[in-house]
RNA sequence: GCGUCCGUAGCUCAAUUGGAUAGAGCAUCGGUCUUCGGAACCGAGGGUUGCAGGUUCAAGUCCUGCCGGGCGUACCA
């Protein structure tokens, strides 16, 4: 490092010796400390409580042309101010020039812009020292959270009773996501599978088991005999006039057996009694159940630090139970245990005329012994929208409750995670062309299945020789399983979402097989060209960003972090796919324009350096979101 | 009825939570290049953000009212 080096780089590396540069958050430093200097002066009265809502202001530009990040608080203060904004935007300005630090990590702002926009444009010096920061570190320059929290990730949680379908993937690839992005970000995670292992549904296989069983099948297959059973008990216990129609078979039952829904209602609740012959059938199923699940959640690579369903928590219910009533919170009502909110028409019921409990009991009973055993600082739940209100009521009651530890549970943060429903390419909520729901096994065939064909039509093309089945194989699944996962992921979880193995196994666009493609092309440079990784990153100490294209992908990869940041703000993984793909954008432009390893000294050092990042922050970034990479496809 | 979410290009989706000229992919049309992995890159056309008002320096985003839809709404989860 030496004549290469320009203006205060040196000092800069040595600021940041070991650690990363987050450009967002130096600005907003910098911003904060030129608004209590406009306060200290009198140019506008700013309370020290107001400064972090104004900072957040300091935003990524929309264009390039303005600059790197922008400041937009001229505008909000300058009615308070009695100043027009562009004046008050000039007293920023004026006070941000005065911040020490600020020039060497950002060009000095002149004036303000348009109606006062403040903008502040990234030193190329500076950016290209944060590179070679994030190359020597293995956390690629992201720093780790100043306050870790104990946070409790509650997804997936199927009923083991029933065979998981499509409606229960957006719960679980969000909730592994959210859990790897959370833990990368430096907080103690604790995943936890709240299976449904306890509720009305056992009490129909239960019931469909004593009557219905073919014992045959099940001594084959006993997950698919209970599943058979509980769809055909379902039937006869909803007795839905048109679903009948459409079964012969239930219809002809449901003459045979007039009351079955009460009679699965008794089944539920002795089994929620201890009876000894529904205990011990519920036992036995129980090992089936799981290992069925468990086969799904290894072929989607998913995996949780604890499975309590609901189960786990029946001894505490009845507790719970008298403790609301106790403290004159829920009350009896039409012979029901009920707890009355305002501003809701329906109660929360947590104990059944018939002396049941409801998955409400369950629920409350699960917060109290998570703040118990693990003091966490929030619980997240991955759970579609159709559950807001029972959540709403359930947190509220929670809180008011105080779940045996009052000032735990006033500080605990209890979140749903929210997201849109499925939906076939018709519109309607996915399902197969004969009206079932569509199974998740089958679904993620499908997908592999296709992956398998698409793969095999590019193969040609780059592999002599061609692949072994086992290759061809393992890349079909990671494809496959990926683009699935990565269709759910990308969008905004709130929304939504229409399933079509066309959109999402597209080659290009903001699709899994596009993101993998884009790591396989980049690694494979330094597998093709024989150059070793580990020597770049330890003896790169100087990049020089010329190019605009170079200066562009190496403001991506400095941003990984802050796109990371975003993704906590408001749990939302798609903030994640988005800087991929940017990135991956970034990436193809300055690939295609740029030779790397044509260029010579050290526009090769450089363009190497960026590869090199390109290819780390990708895998990392899908490793986080919970997707395969491959090395060649 | 009440509550809640949504309505953005032909299609599938974004839009940094009130910021600058509403962006991508697909599809359509055009261009580049004697392949460092072309499954590439660059560009064009395509919009009254359901409709009508309002709030303000600024509205796809907030408020009000309509139109259209999803979901929830007492003993399933």
């Amino acid at each position: 490092m030496s004549d290469q080096v320009s203006g205060e780089g040196p000092q800069i590396l040595e600021r940041h010796k070991g650690q990363s540069v987050n450009f967002r958050s130096q600005a907003r430093q910098f911003f904060a400390a030129a608004l209590e200097r406009l306060s200290a002066d009198g140019v506008v009265a700013i309370g020290p409580e107001e400064i972090p809502g104004l900072v957040e202001q300091v935003r990524e530009t929309a264009d390039a042309k303005f600059g790197d990040y922008s400041g937009t608080m001229a505008m909000a203060l300058a009615k308070r101010a009695g100043q027009k904004p562009r004046d008050v935007a000039a007293e920023i300005i004026s006070r941000l020039n005065g911040v020490p630090g600020l020039s060497e990590l950002f060009e000095k702002p002149t004036e303000p812009v348009g109606p006062g926009f403040i903008n502040l444009r990234v030193r190329s010096e500076a950016l290209a020292h944060a590179i070679v920061l994030a190359l020597a570190d293995s956390r690629m320059g992201v720093a780790p959270v100043d306050i870790p929290q104990t946070i409790v990730i509650d997804y997936s949680s199927p009923n083991v009773a029933k065979p998981m379908h499509v409606g229960h993937i957006r719960s679980t690839v969000i909730g592994d996501a959210l859990a790897k992005i959370l833990a990368f970000r430096g907080h103690s995670i604790i995943t936890d599978n709240h299976l449904g292992d306890w509720g009305t549904q056992f009490g129909m296989i239960l019931w469909g088991f004593k009557h219905l069983c073919d014992k045959e099948r099940f001594a084959v297959a006993p997950t698919a005999e209970l599943g058979r059973l509980y769809r055909l008990v379902r039937k006869l216990a909803d007795a839905k006039p048109e679903e009948l129609a459409e079964d012969p078979q239930a219809a002809a039952l449901m003459a045979t057996y007039p009351a079955v829904a009460a009679a699965v209602m008794a089944e539920t609740v002795k089994l929620h009694e201890g009876d000894p012959e529904n205990v011990s059938l519920w036992e036995r199923f129980m090992p089936a159940c799981r290992e069925e699940i468990e086969r799904i959640y290894s072929r989607l690579g998913v995996s949780f630090d604890h499975t309590l369903g609901e189960s786990f928590y029946q001894p505490h219910l009845a507790a719970v139970v008298d403790d609301l009533v106790g403290m004159g919170l829920a009350k009896k009502s039409r012979g029901a245990t009920a707890v009355f909110l305002a501003g809701y028409e329906a109660p929360l019921l947590i104990r059944k005329a018939d002396g049941a409990f409801l998955y409400a009991t369950t629920d409350l009973a699960t917060i109290q012994w998570r703040i118990e055993h693990w003091q966490p600082d929030q619980i997240l739940y991955v759970v579609d929208h159709r559950q807001s209100q029972h959540f709403e009521q359930l947190f509220a009651t929670a809180k008011l409750w105080g779940c045996g530890n009052p000032e735990r549970t006033e500080r605990l943060k209890l979140v749903h995670i929210a997201f849109g429903t499925v939906l076939g390419e018709d519109g309607r909520p996915f399902k197969t062309r004969a009206g079932d729901t569509v199974g998740l096994e089958s679904l993620l065939d499908e997908g592999v299945e296709r992956a398998a064909q698409i793969v095999a039509n590019g193969e040609g093309d780059r592999s002599a020789g061609g692949w072994s089945e086992t290759d061809r194989r393992q890349i079909a699944e990671t494809v496959g399983i990926g683009a699935i996962k990565y269709a759910d992921l990308s969008q905004n979880r709130t929304t939504d979402s229409t399933f079509s193995f066309d959109k999402m196994l597209q080659l290009t666009g903001n699709t899994a097989a596009y993101m993998q493609y884009a790591v396989a092309r980049v690694e494979g440079i330094f597998s093709r060209a024989g150059i070793d990784r580990e020597t770049v990153r330890r003896e790169t100490t100087v990049v020089h960003l010329v190019d605009p294209r170079e200066r562009a992908l190496a403001l991506e990869l400095v941003r990984f972090g802050e796109a990371l940041e975003d993704v906590e703000a408001d749990y939302r993984p798609n903030l994640l796919t988005a800087a991929m793909y940017d990135l991956a954008g970034s990436y193809s432009t300055f690939y295609d324009a740029l030779p790397v390893l044509k260029a010579e000294g050290q526009t090769r050092v450089t363009r190497l350096a960026l590869c090199d990042m390109t290819g780390r922050i990708l895998r990392k970034g899908l490793e986080l979101l919970g997707i395969g990479t491959v090395t060649k496809m």
